[in-house]
DNA sequence: GCAAAAGTGTTAGGTGTACACCCATGA
DNA sequence: TCATGGGTGTACACCTAACACTTTTGC
């Protein structure tokens, strides 16, 4: 090791992880009770230490799969926290990633085994640290990011309506919208396939089912089109 | 120690600074020529590693002002970078930020101590690591920003003038702007206070100086005003 | 048949964008 | 007097936002 970096100091590295879920038209948070002390039983995000044979990202990748049981999840960075005394036990920089999860294929089981439950969002109280500084940042970052690129759909199992996909929308901005211009706006971009068949599960009548086509939307981008709600 | 803590490994952490500056109608990048092994003598960012006595703001506040001189500048995260081997040397993970510098605040002298120079962002080469995707995450960054928040004005000395202000935009847009317009929506706004006096340096007819009010624009987001270009 | 959610168009006002000429001054 | 950059207003196209009624169907 060259000179200069021996005299350097080193530090614990963890990531926290921000992961959100959506359903019956909620935003919901994966928390847990802290398993050691400090702050033993509080609750807490997600997180893991960083290991020296894993980049930050398959930190990120090992611990979301631990929690949730699912391998490709839509995640991005919110940010590294980094104050001297942030952790309570010892100096800790952690970095923080929010992770959008389709609820339809979380692991229900693993909830059980960490200690964890959904909450829902507006409900969400104190956590350890300077979690809640994380989860608004995070808030921050989702709601200018979703209005121009389709973050959204992660959030939604791979079919679902348009009063569903609205209601996602009204709860990332905390707003009501107007149906006939959201449909307007978000059929117009092309890039949802209308399905043959209904979810009767929130109505009589039911709603036509509807997919996102990544490809589809992949393609406009290429022509310069870019998605904005 | 929590016993948690002891069997987790630690890391090195440092911070590089992506510094612009505006002069001239063009963006400029500080580098400088790195000072070790490996790649000693190849163009690097400024950065530094981060103490243990210090939160990692208080580290990119210590490097800014060992490389600008100035205490007090504009600067946000831009993100972390931790691939494992990003450092050729160790294994270090970098927090990167960005500086937004008044070139007239700047000391000169410094940059001889430092081998360090103000290269032109559209001439900027090879940089060391991972340091040109930090750059190109940074400049992604502030135009998203720069279009909703007056982060522009960081760049200009306190008096500037219109033209100034809009070839600032234009360098970072990379694009031209139309004069009636630009001028229209920025005084629109409110937020500039027109001087009584002219910049004669560009013309013979000379251009009328204005400051950003930062209190009244302050005072305008209060109301719920949201800048915009 | 009725309650409950799904689905559908139009219009007015505001915003963005394109565009051309006169002004002030120093050399 | 002329070359150079500074400064000004309008018209049109487009997009946003407001708004109410009909349809379907299970109970």
């Amino acid at each position: 090791m060259s000179p200069f970096y021996i005299e350097q100091e080193k530090f614990f590295v963890s990531v926290d992880c921000i992961i959100l879920g959506f359903k019956e038209g909620k935003l919901y948070l994966l928390i847990s009770k802290r398993k050691f002390e400090p702050l033993k039983g509080q609750d807490t995000l997600m997180g893991g230490f960083v290991r020296s044979d894993e980049s930050l990202s398959e930190t990120v990748t090992r611990v979301l799969f631990e929690y949730t049981g699912i391998q490709d999840v839509f995640m991005e960075q919110v940010g590294a926290y980094g104050e001297i005394n942030r952790d309570e036990g010892e100096r800790v920089i952690s970095l923080a990633y929010y992770a959008l999860i389709n609820l339809e294929l979380f692991d229900e089981e693993l909830c059980k085994k960490h200690n964890a439950r959904w909450e829902e969002l507006e409900k969400v109280g104190k956590l350890i640290f300077d979690h809640n500084q994380m989860l608004s940042d995070t808030m921050d970052i989702l709601r200018k990011k979703a209005a121009t690129q389709p973050l959204g759909f992660n959030l939604l199992p791979e079919r679902f309506t348009l009063p569903q996909l609205q209601s996602l929308y009204e709860a990332i901005y905390q707003t009501t919208l107007d149906k006939r211009n959201f449909r307007k706006k978000i059929l117009e971009m092309d890039i949802l396939e209308k399905q043959e068949d209904k979810d009767k599960s929130s109505s009589k009548r039911g709603a036509f089912y509807y997919e996102f086509r990544k490809e589809k939307y992949n393609e406009l981008l290429r022509k310069g089109f870019y998605f904005s709600l």
